[in-house]
DNA sequence: GCGTTCCATATCTCCAGGGATATCAGACCG
DNA sequence: CGGTCTGATATCCCTGGAGATATGGAACGC
């Protein structure tokens, strides 16, 4: 690519007069006086290297080389002019896209809300909406492939991202219906410490992982973790086939599954955090706007 | 549309810093020091009203805002550099489009040679070949349809543009094969007085067509005009099918048709002439350049 | 013939933008 | 901790473009 050669300015006044064909006419239009009009004109031939116009009494006309640059002319000016607004727009958050990343466990409740709130405020901006579990969403905001995240347990050693809490819960029991646990309207954590337990993998939320077997640790026990599953939705199903206990946030009461029970636990202090997260270092507006969703539009969630 | 906001040199400077993500080594491209591009582009990004790049340590990266202009400002470059090359071409005369009338007479003598040569010198220019008779020609001319005529028998009271001669030729007597005129090598004009004459309507060239009845005068007698036809082609077919005779240029010899003949005239001193003609005040260097070809490649025909 | 219209020329002012050099400041690395 | 990347700042110079006013000159119409 070779530096530029025509001035916007001058093709400006070139289009405009190739429209106007009138070098008074065309001078108004540009809101300055007649010989400036020509001098611009005059340049612009200079620069081609031969006339754009033929004058004569009564107006002008476009020679066949005026004919030829006109409408590239006309195309960058207006190319330029859109994009201009298009790159603000961006700029100042009114447009562009945002992608999102979540835990699934929160499409039920957080989720809807946030994006609903948003979209309302800025109608333009494109959502790109995909479910991850918590550390992969670690990884991608660092890498730049998601530039919000919504997810259990932050991590507090990532100096390079923010977070904050959308809303904590408490932990409840996933028991199968039939269990004599189940009977009970809440459970105390011993209770479960001879149970096999149903978790998600360690490395897909650490945090939340090793929150839950803490809040074992403090009941006294170590869980014997019998099978492992990628979604709440499939532990639930786990637990009600009868495979084991677990203990997961109160929010995925919401799956409703035959055979499954869900019941507050004793004690009832621990709760689990949900926090959106983004790069501490980035500019983008959008990120911004969401976060201000966050907090404006409180979640019309309860339990 | 409006002023433009956006310098094309900054947007150049934008464009490759887009594509080398390195301040030093795009001020390197553009061959310029590095602290007059960061200049550029802070100005730019002042204009845009948003940061376009992230700096960061180990080189720089387009921002949302960025992303939204670079495509706009990539094509906004390369058209505007193809749109002056193509019209540096067009005003030089190496390209662009030449439309020509032409009497259809001359399809069959001088039109193939000229266009030949013109082609192969000028080999990107479009022609545009329309077929017609004189008086449409000066018309179109001055109406600005066609850029350059190839008709016979110029006339000399159109100030507003020129005529070039390509070559003279004389007349010929036009008769049925079966006539007694026909049998001898060449006829008196006087001999035809008495028959009828069939010729082109005069609107369709006025000069040709006072030219052949200025030759008759010029006999002591005026043609009786027993029908018209637009093209000399039906001309010769209504000769031949009896309904008359003609005078005509003789390189209409060229049409070959049965049951006619041609003959010369006496006195054969009277000639016609076939001319080029264009707008006097043209400055289209296609014009000129045909004019040229008109000059130099002497037709390869003869008679 | 004279005024009008339309564009060009001549001249001047002004300032934004592009360029250079020199220097500073943060991040990273051995 | 100093060296080496990165890009940013600070100054300064200078050109060229964009604007204005005043005037000239060709073509057309009444």
């Amino acid at each position: 690519m070779e530096r530029p050669e025509l001035p916007l300015p001058q093709l400006h006044a070139f289009v405009v007069l190739a429209e106007e064909l009138h070098f008074g006419h065309a001078a108004a239009r540009l809101g300055i006086a007649q010989p400036p009009l020509s001098q611009q004109i005059r340049r612009l031939e200079d620069k081609v290297g031969h006339p754009l116009f033929r004058r004569d009494p009564g107006g002008a006309a476009l020679t066949p080389a005026g004919r030829e640059l006109l409408p590239a002319a006309r195309r960058a000016l207006t190319d330029l002019a859109d994009a201009l607004a298009a790159a603000r727009a961006v700029g100042s958050g009114e447009a562009g896209r945002l992608r999102i990343g979540f835990s699934a466990s929160l499409a039920l409740t957080v989720l809807p809300g946030l994006l609903d709130t948003f979209r309302q405020r800025s109608p333009a901006v494109r959502l790109d909406v995909r479910e991850m579990t918590s550390a992969p969403q670690v990884a991608a905001l660092l890498e730049r492939t998601v530039d919000v995240g919504l997810l259990r347990e932050p991590p507090a050693d990532e100096p390079r991202l923010r977070f904050r809490t959308v809303l904590t819960e408490p932990f409840v029991a996933v028991l199968p219906a039939h269990h004599p646990l189940a009977g009970r309207r809440t459970v105390r954590l011993e209770r479960l410490a001879d149970e096999p337990f149903v978790l998600l993998p360690r490395e897909e939320g650490p945090q939340l992982y090793d929150r839950i077997t803490g809040l074992c640790a403090g009941a006294g026990f170590t869980p014997a973790i019998a099978q492992h599953a990628v979604e709440w939705q499939t532990v639930c199903a786990l637990v009600g086939a009868g495979l084991g206990v677990s203990l997961a946030p109160e929010s995925i009461r919401r799956i409703r599954l035959r055979g499954v029970a869900f019941r507050r636990i004793e004690p009832g202090t621990a709760r689990t955090r949900v926090a959106v997260a983004w790069r501490a270092d980035d500019p983008d507006p959008l990120v911004h706007r969401l976060l201000e969703a966050v907090g404006d539009g409180h979640p019309a969630w309860n339990g």
